[in-house]
DNA sequence: TATAAACTTGTCATATATGACATTAATTAA
DNA sequence: TTAATTAATGTCATATATGACAAGTTTATA
């Protein structure tokens, strides 16, 4: 855990990105349409593909358009 | 909740590093320190005060110094 | 007090997150 | 398979996170 590459959080940030949006039967598309201020699909894709270091405040605005809590969004297992 | 402030998250998510590291008798100094990769703690003191959104490497590597879960950093109550 | 330690803030340069858009790839349904 | 839906990726412009450093402020302690 305290050699956990930069990349490999990303990685499971967006997995459980991925996992509860579809868990819910959610698109990329109604994730974006539940956000209110305006996020991309790229984004969101980038964020489940590990590709970006999302900032706090963008997994937040996607934790709540999944309607679950930051922190398991945060979750790392 | 649903009506959060931008502004509100990042002083909550700092309140929680301030917190917990002064439960751990830490100065932003010695918390640099037990930071691997190089982190300033010019970057510490504004994230303690809302004042920057924190990416999510960022608030690991502070969650590792301070040997608590990033979910712990990331909780919003 | 005074002195030091701890913290905050300003500025600059660099890296990168994000939105926007186009294009391609992959998946699903007919 | 074909068509439609969904997801991934490339690029560009803009905003901002971060490190680095300096200067100032606040807090603690002798």
């Amino acid at each position: 855990m305290a050699s956990m590459e930069k990349s490999e959080i990303l990685k499971i940030i967006g997995q459980n990105v991925k996992r509860i949006r579809h868990d819910k039967g959610l698109t990329q598309v109604d994730l974006v349409g539940k956000i209110k201020a305006q996020i991309d699909t790229t984004n969101i894709s980038r964020i489940e593909k590990g590709r970006t270091n999302a900032t706090i405040h963008t997994l937040f605005r996607i934790s709540q358009a999944l309607e679950v809590p930051l922190s398991e969004v945060c979750k790392l297992d």
